[in-house]
RNA sequence: GUGGGUAUGGCGCAGUUGGCUAGCGCGCCAGAUUGUGGCUCUGGAGGCCGUGGGUUCAAGUCCCAUUACCCACCCCA
C-alpha cells in the first residue's frame, strides 16, 4: 500500500488504552470488586451503552447534559450513559413487577461524559455501581453497609491508606436553614466542598459571591472544617439541636450510620464525619459518601455515593428509595498505576509456558491439558523459532515456569521445569513437576495486588 | 466552554546566539552462547524534527497559521 493511504492510528483522548501487563492487573482488581459485591449478596445487571435520549436525560440538566454524548442514527434521538445509576432507575421501573425489593444490584462498565479530558480524568471510563433499592422505604442501616463493603475491597486489594468520608445533605440543608439560606442551595455547597482545595478565605469570598453574608459565610465555614474524631463531630453537631426538623433528622441518620459502619467492623481511620463534603450527583438526599486515597486526594474521589429518596421518579410512580455507591475505576487504576502502588509481579498472562524442542508437538499438548485441569494457566510455545527466542518469551511475559519437552524427556516420560525467578531447573516426574510448580503459585496467590 | 503549555525514531528526552551526514537513554533485531532468558559486550534497523506557509545563502532552531495532545478552571469517578 502506498504511504500516503496509511492512516496514523491513534486513540481519542480521554479514552485510557492499557497495555496487556497492565490490562491484566486492571481485570484482577476487577475480579476483585464482582467477587466482593457477590459476596454481600448483590445480583449483577448489565444495561446498554446507548438509551434513548429523553429515557437518559429525563431528569438531567444543565452540566450533565452538556457532558453526554449524544447523536442521531436514522430518526432515532440517543445518547450514551453517563453514570450507570440513571439507566438503573431505568431499569427498576421497567421491571418492578418482577423485581423483588430490596434490590440489591451491582453493574461494572463503562461509562461516557464529553468534557475536556485531564490527569485522572477520562471520557470514556469504568464505573463499578453498588445499589439497595427499596421499595417504599429503605433502612438506614444499608447506608453503613455500602461503606463497609468499599472498606472490604480497598482492603482485600491490599490498600488501607484511604479515608471514607462522610456526610448527610439534610444535616448541611439543616444548617442552612438555620442561618437563613435556602435550604437546597446546591450552589453554596459545591462551594463548600472546594474548601480543602483553595483555602478557607478564597471559600469565603466565593460564598460572598454566590449571595452568602459574610457573617453566616464565617459560620458555614466554622462548622464545615470541624475536624475531629467521629464521636467530637457527633457531639459538636448536637449542640445545635432543636432548631430544624430537617437537621434533627440528618443528624439522626448520620449517627445511626457511623455506628453501625463500626459495627460492620470498618477501623475508625477510614471513615470519617467531613461536613465539607456536599457534592456527588444533585438527587442526593441524605447520606453522601466520598472515598480518597489519602496520599493522591488531588486526583479526586474515586468512590462516591449516597441515599436518593426516589431514584425513579421520572419513570413511575412507586417511590423507590435507594442508597449506593460508585467507584470509579479508571480512575482508581489510574492513580495506583502512575504512583506505583501495583504489584508487578502478578502481571502474567500465564503460570507456565510449554517450550517444545521437537516437531511432533503431542505430548506438549495432551500434557497441557493436564496442567489446565490442575489449575495451572499453561501456554504452549507452537512457533518454529530458536530455543532462545522461546525461553525469552517466557521472560517478557514473567511466566513464572518454564517447561522443557525435548527428545529426551520425552524417552524418559519425564519433563523439565525452569523456576524463571530463581532460575533453577529439575527434571522430573510430570506429577512431582505439578507439586512443585502449585507450590510456587499457592504462595504468589496470596500476594496483594497493591504493595503500597 | 475558558485560560496556559508542549509537539524531535516504538517510549522518554537533548539539541546551545539559525550553519556541515539530527544525537542520547530505554526498547527492538542479530551475534558472542545452534537445549537456557534476565546481566555484560559487539554490531544493526528505525526520524523528510506534528501539518501548512513565510523570513534567510542556510530553519529542529525565528515568524504566522493550523491541528493534536497535556495541565488547570468549570464539573465530576
Amino acid at each position: 500500500m502506498a504511504k500516503g493511504n496509511i492512516i496514523t492510528p491513534r486513540t481519542l483522548s480521554g479514552f485510557m488504552e492499557l497495555p496487556p501487563q497492565e490490562q491484566v492487573l486492571f481485570e484482577r482488581i476487577k475480579a476483585t470488586l464482582e467477587d466482593t459485591y457477590q459476596m454481600y449478596g448483590f445480583y449483577p445487571i448489565d444495561t446498554p451503552v446507548l438509551e434513548y435520549s429523553n429515557v437518559l436525560l429525563a431528569k438531567s440538566a444543565g452540566e450533565t447534559e452538556k457532558q453526554v454524548y449524544r447523536f442521531n442514527k436514522g430518526d432515532k434521538d440517543l445518547s450514551m450513559r453517563f453514570d450507570l445509576t440513571v439507566p438503573l432507575a431505568k431499569y427498576v421501573a421497567k421491571n418492578y413487577s418482577a423485581i423483588t425489593f430490596p434490590f440489591k444490584r451491582y453493574a461494572i462498565g463503562k461509562v461516557y461524559r464529553g468534557e475536556r479530558a485531564q490527569k485522572g480524568r477520562f471520557r470514556e471510563f469504568y464505573q463499578a455501581d453498588i445499589d439497595i433499592i427499596g421499595d417504599g422505604s429503605l433502612s438506614i442501616v444499608n447506608d453503613a453497609e455500602i461503606p463497609s463493603i468499599i472498606y472490604s475491597i480497598f482492603t482485600d486489594l491490599g490498600l488501607s491508606n484511604f479515608t471514607i468520608r462522610i456526610n448527610n445533605r439534610k444535616v448541611l440543608n439543616g444548617l442552612f436553614e438555620m442561618n437563613g439560606l435556602d435550604d437546597s442551595a446546591t450552589d453554596i455547597m459545591r462551594v463548600i466542598d472546594k474548601i480543602d482545595k483553595i483555602g478557607v478565605d478564597a471559600t469565603k469570598a466565593e460564598l460572598i459571591e454566590v449571595g452568602v453574608t459574610e457573617e453566616v459565610a464565617a459560620t458555614l465555614i466554622d462548622i464545615m472544617t470541624y475536624k475531629d474524631t467521629n464521636a467530637n463531630v457527633i457531639a459538636k453537631l448536637e449542640g445545635y439541636k432543636g432548631r430544624s426538623e430537617v437537621f434533627d433528622l440528618g443528624l439522626s441518620e448520620l449517627s445511626d450510620v457511623i455506628y453501625y459502619i463500626g459495627k460492620f467492623g470498618v477501623p475508625e481511620e477510614n471513615y470519617r464525619i467531613d461536613l465539607s463534603i456536599a457534592r456527588g450527583l444533585d438527587y442526593y438526599t441524605g447520606t453522601v459518601y466520598e472515598t480518597f486515597v489519602n496520599d493522591h486526594p488531588e486526583i479526586g474521589s474515586v468512590c462516591s455515593g449516597g441515599r436518593y429518596d426516589n431514584l425513579a421518579e421520572y419513570y413511575t410512580k412507586k417511590s423507590l428509595p435507594g442508597v449506593g455507591m460508585s467507584i470509579g475505576l479508571t480512575r482508581f487504576f489510574y492513580i495506583l498505576n502512575e504512583y506505583k502502588y501495583l504489584n508487578t509481579k502478578l502481571n502474567s498472562p500465564a503460570d507456565v509456558l510449554i517450550i517444545p524442542m521437537t516437531d511432533d508437538m503431542s505430548a506438549a499438548v495432551s500434557i497441557s491439558a493436564t496442567l489446565r485441569e490442575c489449575g495451572i494457566r499453561t501456554q504452549i510455545y507452537m512457533e518454529k523459532k530458536k530455543f532462545k527466542a522461546k525461553i525469552t518469551y517466557a521472560n517478557k511475559l514473567s511466566i513464572p515456569f518454564a517447561m522443557f519437552l525435548g527428545e529426551d524427556e520425552i524417552a524418559a516420560d519425564k519433563v523439565t521445569i525452569k523456576n524463571m525467578i530463581t532460575g533453577n531447573q529439575e527434571t522430573l516426574d510430570l506429577d512431582a513437576a505439578i507439586d512443585t510448580m502449585v507450590e510456587v503459585l499457592e504462595e504468589m496467590d496470596e500476594e496483594s495486588i497493591i504493595t503500597k
